[in-house]
RNA sequence: GGCGACGUGGCCAAGUGGUAAGGCAAGGCUCUGCAAAAGCCUGAUGCGCCGGUUCGAAUCCGGCCGUCGCCUCCA
């Protein structure tokens, strides 16, 4: 089984073929963090955590880094991202910085996102980034202005293979780009002088100063992963002009090839447009925890592929949820009969069915990370343990056991929708004797057709958020 | 203006040459005291439009229309 990957340098799948055997360096864009995570930073992690999930399963060591930005960049006005959220809060730049990295790893950690191997911080590795821009200088390929250094574009023949842009048609749209002490209107930052008001700022051979956006991911990347690595990932918003312009800086600076596979994910719009700011249509992760649970935000977002957008809405994700409920309800289900069956039983012919969903799974992983269609093999995995569930015959205990390691194999450590544990109040222990006493007082009522309080009793619980099912075996239930 | 992605049943979505996965919604049915859950059945003769290549195209090529993204900080 071999993994194949759409490669956006070059716009083809290919098969995926590791610099080293058995071994994985990838590198993701990660957030600047002068901001809460929204929803979009979930569908970007999200379908990266499952790409470097099933790289693991695969069987391959991965090296996963992903950097976070607490330099800040220049806004359009000339003010520092970072320095403005200072300001607007009365606090140090630091402080904002250290409070959204925080934020941003409680919420990847709740969307149960695999944490990065390494998390560099940009701020952290001002040496190695000017380091390479002494190369760059050196090389030619970059030029000083009074205490700013700027990569001349025009030095890399290559510059604009990842977005398929050339330099001279780069005009239009009306507008005239800013040309300033630059050579070329296309040349960018690879590191500014501070101006006086400027806080975050560092000593370089060119002044007091800090640098440009890009440089960060091109020296952390080389520093952890080499000069060639095999994924590069982020969101096709980057392509133009950081991702083009980190492979400009690394391979001019480093004359090697950079990262070998471009994997970039589609945006995440709401009600068909982006998400920004300054249209208002801005969600947080936490927002959105406070209305779905975890597992059915993730699968919300794996049921598009990580190229393609997707849009966000409580519609989209109510139908994400029934859906997803689905398959939790099959599990659950599975789980209780594996709680009290006994050795012996039927349903032998089973197993085959359940090798069958793994490798047809395995396969929809190995083309391209293909989620969607994973999720549509668990349902119809979930139609068949349903069917089998149901059908009042006595299932051998080796058959649940292994429909239990299906699920948690692929839906939990793959795709990361199943909830680590059964997720009731913390009492649980009490809390299912309560409801164990309450199921039988009922029993008794519907013994004596007493339907009324039998149904308020059904009707109290639902309101806590119990609900109980009459089956043909007995009443069970589940916490919502 | 340039670059790129996309357009599949009511909604979401997979499918890159061999005769349309899956989910949600809807209707019918089975089961049930009722409900819930679950299962079964129904539903695109057609995949934006028009041409072309081919024995055969949602899938390849050309043109057109439309939506979105990037070209300015953005995951």
């Amino acid at each position: 089984m071999t993994l194949r990957v759409y490669n956006v340098l070059g716009r083809e799948k290919q098969e995926f073929v590791p610099l080293e055997a058995g071994r994985v360096g990838m590198y993701v864009c990660g957030p600047t963090v002068y901001d809460d995570p929204h929803i979009g930073h979930a569908k970007t992690y999200v379908n990266f955590d499952v790409v470097v999930r099933w790289l693991r399963k695969s069987g391959y060591d991965v090296l996963y880094v992903q950097n976070i930005t607490d330099v800040g960049h220049l806004l359009e006005s000339g003010e520092d991202r970072i320095l403005k959220k200072a300001g607007q809060m009365h606090a140090k730049p630091m402080q904002i910085v250290e409070t959204y990295t925080r934020n941003y790893f409680q919420a990847m950690d709740t969307l149960g996102v695999t944490r990065p191997d390494i998390s560099p911080r940009a701020s952290g590795h001002i040496p190695e980034q000017i380091k390479m821009i002494e190369t760059l200088l050196q090389k030619g390929h970059a030029y000083e202005v009074s205490g700013s250094v700027y990569f001349d574009v025009t030095t890399d023949p290559d510059y604009g293979k990842l977005s398929n842009r050339r330099v001279d048609d780069q005009e239009g749209m009306g507008r005239v780009a800013e040309r300033g002490e630059k050579r070329n209107p296309e040349d960018f930052a690879l590191w500014k002088r501070a101006e006086p008001e400027h806080i975050l700022r560092w000593d370089s051979p060119w002044g007091e100063g800090f640098p440009g956006w890009h440089i960060e991911c091109s020296a952390m990347a080389r520093k952890y992963l080499g000069p060639t690595f095999d994924i590069h990932g982020g969101g096709v918003d980057n392509i133009f002009p950081h991702n083009e312009s980190e492979i400009a800086q690394s391979e001019c600076a480093n004359d090697a090839i950079f990262a070998r596979y471009w994997l970039l994910v589609g945006s995440l719009t709401v009600d068909g447009v982006k998400m920004s700011k300054s249209l208002g249509n801005f969600t947080t992760i936490e927002d959105a925890l406070q209305r779905h649970s975890p597992e059915v935000i993730r699968a919300f977002v794996l049921s598009a592929h990580y190229s393609n957008p997707i849009d966000f809405s409580d519609e989209a994700l109510s139908a994400a949820a029934k859906g997803w409920e689905r398959i939790y309800n099959a599990v659950r289900l599975n789980r209780r009969a594996l709680n009290t069956a006994q050795a012996g039983g039927d349903g032998n012919g089973f197993l085959a069915q359940l090798e069958k969903a793994k490798s047809d799974f395995a396969a929809a992983m190995d083309d391209d990370f293909n989620a969607p269609t994973g999720i549509a093999i668990l349902q119809e995995l979930t139609r068949e343990v349903n069917t089998l569930l149901n059908s009042g015959i006595t299932v051998a205990l080796d058959v649940l056991k292994a429909v239990d390691e299906t699920y948690t194999s692929l839906a939990g450590d793959v795709l990361g929708i199943l909830p680590a544990g059964n997720r009731v109040a913390g009492d649980s222990n009490r809390e299912a004797a309560l409801i164990d006493f309450l199921i039988n007082i009922r029993a008794q009522a519907r013994a004596s057709k007493n339907w009324a309080e039998s149904d308020r009793i059904r009707d109290e619980l639902a309101k806590m958020g119990i609900i109980l099912e009459d089956r043909a075996d007995g009443t069970v239930w589940k916490g919502m």
